[in-house]
DNA sequence: AGCACGCCGACT
DNA sequence: GTCGGCGTGCTC
């Protein structure tokens, strides 16, 4: 078994298989399956995870494993099957699907250097490049007076070589450690050989007979209030020693968090707890659907169906949305388990980040909470698997692999032979569909804990408002009670459901929309740079101040941000104190806690939000919730728009009246007889799901259909039509009699980065060799898309159809 | 992907 | 001859 199986980090297809290498002797006794490895690759060297051994290969000439970066395996052996299986199913490369599963940092770095190889004199461009150094970087001889092709003459004739190194970027925290060096006997032996003058030597030495044990230097210095000169003077004397200890970073105070106990459960939640707990008991992998309220106490389920695991000595992930991933959420899963969690989002550093995997991989904790990417977590022996607002759209990750958790989820929970719990408010129709199947089984909860009655929701017209002539964006209705509640000193939750809407440059007098010059979409103005942007690529130009077509000075920027609206409450009403939340004023970590702190805290009236102030706040003295527009993404080219507003507004009305006072939802909206507006504000999941359901049986869209779509895109533009119409035909031709391929159609966003998009849509409900054919078309296509710069990304299950 | 190699054409 | 550009094929 000297041979090892090795998936290189080059993402290419043609480099899509392994590769095998000798392991060197020192290697043979600590190499295995899951580590990542230096192997020469060509020229180069390059990182690649070690995917199988073996005694011999079809190979005669193999090259030897060049160094190995870890010493417990980064993948484990279900892990690697896992990626096989995640790259066969979303069409993306295995090493792609291997680094999808590993934190940042893991990731290899890789760097050129030019060695000097001769004390004989160079060339004087060589000695000005090398200017006495023996190494230097590659770059520097970019930008110097040396050519590529002196440079190779150089390597022929061996006065200088090229150094090819992978760097790992892993980044370990270390603290300096003390410990006796000699047995107790020996201490106390030297204690009376120390110099009378030498009390502080004396007083560490007593403190080690008493804890022998290891001690961080720092805190040992604080505790004996001496210095390092004291301590090292007993290093050289061969007392003590000192070494290096890694530390994780953990970015959560465990204390800090009071510890809570488990609640008795309400009636319906015993019953729906019950199945759950017989999966865990017998190891039995089922899908769970539980469909609850907002406050019908979903968590407490996960909580306690957790303790079950743990007591088995199993483990658990929970997956939660990255935008609701708030400290409120962290404290309940720390508050139930203490440092037994790790947890792991984007707003950790990448050190951090890796912190928490290394946690987990050592089996320090039994529990992960994090968003997406958490559900590849090292566990070995997962006993449950829960997701949390299954319906939110960021489960699904938008490059490559193109995965859905949930998938993901799902084939773990079968290969542990453990339940996977989904969570939710408003299920997707996806998932509800397969529980009225019976493919999941169904648990629902009707009612809140608090037995409180979900809040009273008002449906305003704003077409009515306009007629009234009120212009502003705020209804009589709204401006009303949101003065109200000032005055009672409650507080208001505002959402600026700003999907759809941006804010983009039009000329009042000629309607002129100012568009990015590389790609078809608006240029979205950003107020404090006063600049114009470009969401797809980083174009950007200053606002203009007259309008380029007419030379009108009317040209302004329209939609409704929430600087906008601010502004806007900021006149209409005074008094109030606002906190603005969006992406602007929560970029800077730990921004998104302390604003909602200061809104706890009372500090301000009223928040103002987009999306991410929709779900899971919690706050007792909110007792209004106001939708500036309910509809803005109601018109959206996307089948799954009433089923996203439906949810969003379901979600947010769920903030008001949590607690003792009772809560009002306002709603306001250009289309108040939309049903997914309509049912929402009655809470009619029912109804909504059966309208819905009608719709996408007529339409065709899933879950009545399975989706693929493929986006082809080239600088020219009759290239990219072509292409697609030739990959439309060609899916024609394989394809069952029921299944459809639509297209090809330019992209939602026909132009990107001055790349001209088509993309085709596959409906299927039974095609086993899709993926085949999608891959054998690919290969057709291999040729120009390397010589060409054509691209083909396919989307098995797209979220967004752009 | 990223690199070397080899062919070709331009320039001293 | 010398140098740079670009297309092609390979990487255990």
């Amino acid at each position: 078994m000297n041979i090892a199986k090795v998936i290189v980090d080059v993402p290419a297809s043609s480099i899509n298989q392994t590769f095998d290498y000798l392991v060197p002797e020192k290697f043979q006794d600590i190499l295995q399956t899951g580590m990542r490895v230096i192997v020469p690759f060509g020229p180069r060297k390059i990182m690649g995870f070690v995917v199988g051994k073996s005694s011999e290969s079809s190979f005669d000439k193999l090259k030897e494993i060049v160094d190995v970066l870890d010493l417990i395996p980064a993948l484990t052996p279900e892990l690697l099957d896992l990626g096989k299986w995640l790259a066969n199913e979303t069409l993306s490369l295995y090493i792609t699907a291997l680094q999808a599963m590993l934190p940042q940092v893991m990731k290899a770095q890789y760097n050129k250097e030019i060695v000097r190889m001769t004390d004989s004199e160079l060339s004087s461009e060589f000695e000005n490049l090398f200017a006495g150094r023996d190494i230097i970087a590659y770059e520097e001889v970019e930008g110097s007076a040396i050519s590529y092709y002196q440079l190779q003459k150089a390597v022929q004739d061996g006065d200088i070589s090229i150094d090819y190194l992978v760097k790992s970027k892993i980044t370990k925290k270390h603290v300096t450690m003390i410990k006796p060096a000699r047995s107790p006997h020996l201490l106390e032996e030297a204690i009376y050989d120390l110099s009378k003058n030498a009390k502080k030597q004396l007083l560490l030495l007593q403190y080690f007979l008493e804890k022998p044990e290891a001690i961080a230097k720092q805190q040992l210095l604080k505790a004996l209030k001496t210095t390092d000169s004291t301590v090292k003077a007993l290093i050289d004397k061969g007392l003590l020693e000192s070494f290096q200890m890694e530390v994780y970073r953990n970015p959560y105070d465990d204390d800090a968090f009071a510890r809570t106990v488990a609640l008795e459960l309400t009636e319906e939640q015993t019953t729906a707890i019950l199945p759950i707990k017989e999966n865990i008991s017998n190891e039995k992998h089922d899908v769970f659907l539980l469909h609850g309220v907002t406050g019908s106490g979903k968590t407490e389920v996960y909580l306690q169906s957790i303790q079950d695991v743990l007591d088995k000595g199993k483990e658990a992930i929970v997956l939660v949305p990255e935008i609701s991933l708030t400290p409120q959420m962290v404290k309940r899963f720390k508050g139930r388990f203490g440092s037994n969690v790790a947890v792991m989002h984007s707003a950790l550093s990448v050190g951090e980040k890796y912190d928490e995997w290394r946690r987990i991989q050592r089996k320090e904790v039994q529990v992960v909470v994090g968003a997406r990417s958490a559900i590849f977590a090292p566990f070995e022996n997962i006993g449950i698997i829960i997701i949390d607002e299954e319906h939110e759209t960021s489960y699904k990750q938008e490059d490559q692999p193109r995965y859905h958790a949930r998938d993901v989820a799902i084939h773990r929970g079968e290969t542990h032979q453990c339940p996977v719990i989904l969570g939710s408010a408003t299920p997707t129709l996806e998932s509800y569909a397969r529980a009225q199947k019976g493919v999941y089984k169904l648990a629902t909860l009707s009612k809140r804990t608090n037995e409180k009655a979900m809040p009273e929701v008002e449906i305003i017209d704003m077409r009515d408002e306009l007629h009234a002539g009120n212009r502003t964006m705020f209804s009589r209705k709204l401006k009303t009670r949101v003065e109200q509640c000032i005055q009672r000193g409650e507080q208001i939750v505002l959402l600026l459901n700003r999907r759809g809407y941006s804010t983009f440059v039009m000329c009042r007098d000629c309607g002129h929309v100012k568009e990015c010059p590389h790609c078809d979409i608006a240029l979205t103005f950003h107020k404090n740079s006063s600049q114009l942007k470009c969401h797809y690529c980083s174009y950007e130009e200053p606002m203009p101040v007259e309008c380029p077509e007419c030379t009108s000075d009317l040209i302004r920027y329209f939609g409704t941000g929430t600087q906008k609206v601010e502004e806007a409450l900021a006149k209409l009403i005074p008094e109030a104190r606002v906190i603005r939340m969006d992406v602007d004023t929560t970029r800077r970590k730990g921004a998104h806690e302390k604003l909602l702190t200061q809104f706890a805290n009372k500090e301000a009236d009223i928040l103002l939000g987009t999306q991410m102030i929709a779900k899971g706040l919690d706050f007792e003295n909110v007792t209004l919730v106001g939708v500036l527009t309910a509809d803005s993404m109601l018109h959206l080219p996307d089948f799954r728009s009433s089923e996203k507003t439906f949810q969003l507004l379901t979600q947010v009305s769920g903030r008001a009246g949590r607690h003792e006072l009772s809560g009002e939802v306002i709603v306001q909206t250009y289309t108040p007889d939309h049903y997914s507006i309509e049912l929402a504000s009655n809470y009619n999941f029912n109804d909504f799901y059966l309208k819905e359901m009608a719709m996408r049986k007529t339409f065709q869209y899933p879950p009545y259909v399975f989706l693929a779509l493929l986006t082809i895109s080239h600088e020219n533009k009759i290239k990219a039509v072509q292409t697609a119409q030739k990959i439309v035909q060609m899916l024609l031709k394989n394809i069952q009699s029921d299944s459809k391929v639509l297209g090809p159609t330019p992209s939602p966003i026909p132009r990107i980065k001055d790349r001209y998009r088509y993309q085709c849509m596959i409906k299927y409900k039974n095609e086993p060799d899709l993926r085949s054919y999608i891959n054998k078309i690919m290969d057709i296509f291999k040729d120009e898309m390397r010589k060409e710069d054509l691209q083909i990304t396919v989307d098995m299950q797209p979220y967004h159809l752009m």
